[in-house]
Order: C-alpha cells, then sequence, then structure tokens
RNA sequence: UGGGGUAUCGCCAAGUUGGUAAGGCAACGGGUUUUGAUCCCGUCAUUCCCAGGUUCGAGUCCUGGUACCCCAUCCA
C-alpha cells in the first residue's frame, strides 16, 4: 500500500474521547477480544480484531487476547491454537499472556457464592423443561420458580453439592434472583452457573460446573481492568445484566482485587459480506459436509483461508478500515474487500508472465535453436523491485483467450494477419492458422520484427500486448481459479440453507498452465501479479516440481 | 405480540451546540500507458424512511407513522 489511510473516527472512539477528556479510567484504554474456541475467525472477526486492537493502539493503551471458554462441550485446543496463529499473523499483539476465562474460575465460583449470600442468587433443582416453561415468552412474564425463596444456607449447600458432581447434568442449576416478570427476557432470573460433565481443554476435570457466558464476561472484564468492553448488536439486550452483576459484585471485587475499572459495554454492527456467509455454524457445516477442503480452504471467507488465498494482513486491516463502525446493520460488497488486496498487491507484487490455457506460436523467422534473454522490470512503478530475465525462443505459448482467426478493432490481441506485441518483447504478426485432425487449432505460425525490442514500429499500431512465455524454457504449474463460494448475495437468507446456493463452479483447476522460469522453485505464500490476469499466490500444495497456484484475485477489468 | 435497536447515493459511511449533504467501494466519461492493470482528471444525493409541525433556516428539534434487525439455548 502506498500510504495508508489515516483509521477514520466511530462512535467508539467518540465515547473514549469524551471518557478521556472526562478522566475517566486514568486516562487509560484497555479493550479485549474474546473469542470462544469453538470455531475458526472469519473476516468479521477481522472487523473486531482490528476495532479492539487498533483503539488500544492508538490511544496508547493495550488489548488483551482473551478466550471466552466456559462451554466444555464445544470448545477444542485446535481452535484455540488457530485463532493465536490468525491474531498474530493480521499484525496484532495482545498485551501479556493470553488469557482465558477459565482462568477465572476459582474467582467466578466465589462470585458466585457471594450473589448467593446477598441473596441475588439461587439453585434451581428444576428440570430444563420446566425452567423454560417458566420463561414465559415476549408477551406473557414469567413465573417464579417454586425455589427461588430457597433459604441462602440450602443454596450455599445445594451449589457446593454441584461442584462435588452429585448432580448429574440438567439436575440443578444456579440462577440470579432478578426478575421474573421483565420485559427483558434476559432477565428473568438467568442461570449463572449448568453442571457439564465435561472434561475442559485448558482445565481438564478440575470443574464439573461452568459458568455462563452473562456471568463470565463482565467479571472477566472488570478483573482485567478493561475499560470499554466491545461486542454485536446482538448482545445490546444482555447489557443490563453485565451492569447488574457488576453492581452487585462491585463490594466483593474491590474487596479481593483492585478493579482498576469499571468496564463499560458498547455494541457495534457486526460484518456482513454479501456473497458469503460469516456465521461459524454454516462454516463449520461446509467445513464438515466436504463442501470445502477445510477452515483453510481459499474459498473460506475464514482468516486462513484468507491467508491461503493470498489475502496480506494489510489488505483485511485496511478493508476493515474501509467499512467503518457504526450500530446500523449493514451488508458490505464483496467488491470492497477485493479492492483492498488489489490495492496492497499492485503496489508490493512482483510481476510474472504465466500462461493458463497454452497456445503454441511458431515464429518462423527466429533461428533455430536461437534463446535471447529480455529483461523485465518486477514492478512497473518501481525500479527498486529490480528486474528478471524472460528467455524468448522460436516457440512460444500465449493464451487461447488472446487469439482470434477474425474479430473488430476492439480486440487488442492477436489476429490472424495483424501484429500485437509479446510484453517485454517484439512485435509479431500471426500468418497462418495450423489445424489438428479435429479441426482445433494447433498452432499458429507468426513472424517477427527484429526491429521492435524496445521501439514502436514505425508507421503503424499494433494491436496491443499479450503476456507469454517460451514453450522450451517454461515450468508447467496447476492454478487455481476461485469464484464466489456462493451464486446468491444473501446465502443466509435462502429457505433451503445456505448449502443449497453454494456456487459448484467457486473452484476451477487448470492444470496445463506454464509460468516463465523465473518463478521456479517459488515458495508457498509467495505472491505475484500474472500480468493480465491477476494476483496470484504460490499454494501450500505446491512442490517443487509441481508449482501451484490460487488466483487470489483478479485485476480490473474495462473493455 | 412485550422489550431493545437502526433508518443519509447501487454498497459502506461522515455529518458532535439546527446554518444550508465528507470520504471510500461500485458505476460512467476523458488522459497517460509495452499489463484492456496502475496512475491522473472529471461526473455521480436540491436531498437525508414517510407525513405533519417548530424555525429566517432542520439530515440534525417536536409529533405521528412505516420498514428492517436483535431477544424466549442449562450457546457465545
Amino acid at each position: 500500500m502506498t500510504d495508508r489511510a489515516e483509521t477514520p473516527t466511530n462512535f467508539i472512539r467518540q465515547i473514549i474521547d469524551r471518557d478521556l477528556a472526562e478522566g475517566k479510567h486514568d486516562g487509560k484504554v484497555v479493550t479485549r477480544f474474546p473469542p470462544e474456541p469453538n470455531g475458526y475467525l472469519h473476516i468479521g472477526h477481522a472487523k473486531s480484531i482490528c476495532l479492539n486492537f487498533s483503539i488500544a493502539e492508538s490511544y496508547g493503551g493495550v488489548c488483551h487476547l482473551r478466550f471466552d471458554d466456559t462451554n466444555p462441550e464445544t470448545e477444542s485446543e485446535e481452535y484455540v491454537e488457530a485463532i493465536q496463529r490468525d491474531v498474530a499473523w493480521l499484525g496484532w499483539q495482545w498485551h501479556g499472556e493470553v488469557r482465558y476465562a477459565s482462568d477465572y474460575f476459582d474467582l467466578l465460583h466465589d462470585c458466585a457464592v457471594e450473589l448467593v449470600r446477598l441473596g441475588l442468587a439461587y439453585v434451581d433443582t428444576q428440570r430444563p423443561e420446566e425452567i423454560a416453561r417458566q420463561r414465559g415468552d415476549f408477551t406473557t412474564p414469567g413465573q417464579d420458580s417454586p425455589f427461588r425463596e430457597r433459604p441462602v444456607e440450602e443454596s450455599l449447600a445445594l451449589f457446593a453439592r454441584m461442584r462435588q458432581g452429585e448432580f448429574e447434568e440438567g439436575e440443578a442449576v444456579l440462577r440470579a434472583k432478578i426478575d421474573m416478570r421483565s420485559p427483558n427476557m434476559n432477565m428473568r432470573d438467568p442461570i449463572l452457573y449448568r453442571i457439564r460433565k465435561k472434561t475442559h481443554h485448558q482445565t481438564g476435570d478440575k470443574w464439573c460446573i461452568y459458568p455462563m457466558y452473562d456471568f463470565t464476561h463482565p467479571i472477566s472484564d472488570a478483573v482485567e481492568g478493561i475499560t470499554h468492553s466491545l461486542c454485536t448488536l446482538e448482545f445490546e439486550a444482555h447489557r443490563p445484566l453485565y451492569d447488574w452483576t457488576l453492581d452487585k459484585l462491585e463490594g466483593f471485587l474491590a474487596s479481593r482485587d483492585s478493579i482498576p475499572a469499571r468496564p463499560r459495554q458498547y455494541e457495534f454492527a457486526r460484518l456482513n459480506l454479501n456473497y458469503t456467509v460469516t456465521s461459524k455454524r454454516k462454516l463449520k457445516q461446509l467445513v464438515d459436509e466436504k463442501y470445502v477442503s477445510g477452515w483453510n480452504d481459499p474459498r473460506m471467507p475464514t482468516i486462513s483461508g484468507l491467508r491461503r488465498r493470498g489475502y496480506t494482513p494489510a489488505a483485511i486491516r485496511r478493508f476493515c478500515d474501509m467499512v467503518g463502525v457504526a450500530r446500523a446493520d449493514s451488508v458490505v460488497d464483496m467488491g470492497m474487500l477485493e479492492s483492498a488486496v488489489r490495492d496492497d498487491l499492485n503496489a508490493t507484487a512482483p510481476r510474472a508472465m504465466c500462461v493458463l490455457k497454452p497456445l503454441k506460436l511458431v515464429i518462423e523467422n527466429w533461428p533455430e535453436g536461437h534463446v535471447e534473454m529480455l529483461s523485465a522490470p518486477l514492478h512497473p512503478q518501481n525500479e527498486e523491485m529490480g528486474s528478471r530475465e524472460v528467455p524468448m525462443a522460436r516457440e512460444v505459448l500465449i493464451d487461447q483467450a488472446d487469439f482470434q482467426e477474425q474479430a473488430n478493432k476492439k480486440f487488442k490481441r492477436l489476429v490472424l494477419g495483424d501484429e500485437v506485441r509479446l510484453r517485454y518483447g517484439y512485435v509479431i504478426r500471426a500468418t497462418e492458422v495450423i489445424r489438428d485432425a479435429a479441426g482445433e487449432i494447433s498452432e499458429v505460425r507468426c513472424t517477427y520484427d527484429p526491429e521492435t525490442l524496445g521501439r514502436n514500429p514505425e508507421g503503424r499500431k499494433v494491436r496491443g500486448v499479450i503476456h507469454w512465455v517460451s514453450a522450451e524454457h517454461s515450468v508447467p504449474c496447476e492454478v487455481r481459479m476461485y469464484e464466489r463460494l456462493f451464486t446468491e448475495a444473501s446465502p443466509d437468507r435462502m429457505e433451503e440453507g445456505v448449502l443449497s446456493v453454494v456456487n459448484p463452479e467457486s473452484l476451477q483447476v487448470m492444470s496445463e498452465c506454464r509460468v516463465e522460469p523465473a518463478l521456479a522453485g517459488a515458495s508457498p505464500g509467495s505472491r505475484f501479479q500474472f500480468e493480465r490476469e491477476g494476483y496470484f499466490c504460490v499454494d501450500e500444495d505446491s512442490e517443487p516440481e509441481r508449482l501451484v497456484f490460487n488466483l487470489t484475485v483478479g485485476l480490473r477489468e474495462s473493455f
């Protein structure tokens, strides 16, 4: 990228500006990115990551990485590792060690006990169905549990037994005593702890009771000194519970630890991108049902998929700046993401020539066996990137799409009888078409003009410039061309489900490609612009003898 | 249906005490160009969900509508 655009302001930064002006939090800003390790990070998470980390960065604060690991049923160490890798790859550095909500299980437990002591929580020994029934619905107020007024000592004893494993899953829960008639469903005596006899990826078998998100999050934030707790809009209705928890526990927490700040939760709209999905559940479905090769399939909007596709951290961060942060639900055009990578790769990717569907050209007036090394810059605007040598020989390969036996003037490529320039080389003229037994064009005979290297022919204009490789010197490779994963702009809205609109042509493998010899041995991850085609990167499946490239994004086309 | 939100150009999104609509993406013209790329220049909301009202003046204030999103997991 040539110039790193200033991060635009947004309502959250304005809130922070105001807080700072009022002298809150001693001028400190501490944020956190709190993923649940139950899936891979996707582009939507990137927005949250960039928001949290860039705010910390620009206000001289810090940002924590904290795993919200309160549900051992769906979480795993595999995800914990992948998430750290992705955040780091995006270029952000979390403050201190990685944190886990499970680090606070002892504290959380004590907080729960305290709430019981304060008469603000109780153990409910009803079955889940009964609790759900009593919760009521949007129009019907809930009903108090018959155990709501259970004596404190009894709840304390019961909670201790829950912890000892004396109850089976579903036999008892700890509930907050708030208001069963609240219009906010989240306040109808929400469950604080439930029994799960599962091994936890961090705490092993130490616990068989696990705290719920709503109870865990505010306490974790407070303990870490988070000043601004940023989350997505769907948690808005949970904010009263977040505040309730901290209000009730304020004294207790202050007596145990010195709580440096009273965190506040602010919500922003999550990122939606058209022609894809950003829901861990749906992405997991694509993986599990083999619609893609894995979480890092280059078609996936996951961070790991984008990385394999050839996206750069800079491009993703740029994109996040471009979309902004607001409270209105929105769907961002995939074109904006693509624009962000093109912008970055245009400036940084060395150029190369690759022929996707080869068509042989024989230059009849080019001496047999003669090879000429042509110098070609690696970047048209940046000489500092240097240059490479491109061998020119009697037989060259061009793309089938770059030749037509006849065409109108709009066609700026090779036409029988007309001239075109071979990029970095000579002007050639197509003189004859040779066909095979099936009538298909097998080669095109040409002549070249030796006076046209580095200068234009006099008195005539060539139709255009096309890319090419030497038939003898080029190296065979595979190029994987990608299109959008879904055929509908809003796969989420499909009644038949997202799987019904997966694009059957989202992956097109071109296996007869030829790339110029300078790219032989290119290592996985390296990125190039194949001139007139697009940006490509070497896939992890690539081997020295068999290069494999992924299309990151095509060049902009206007004609 | 009760509660909580949001509505500014095709898509994002600024607009902070009311003063006469930023920017990006896309699109469309034109120029440069040995990438139909890049780059450059230009066009692109008399109008801010709708309807009233207050005001010299409203996207910004008031009233009343409409549309869409979120919440009824012992998920996060």
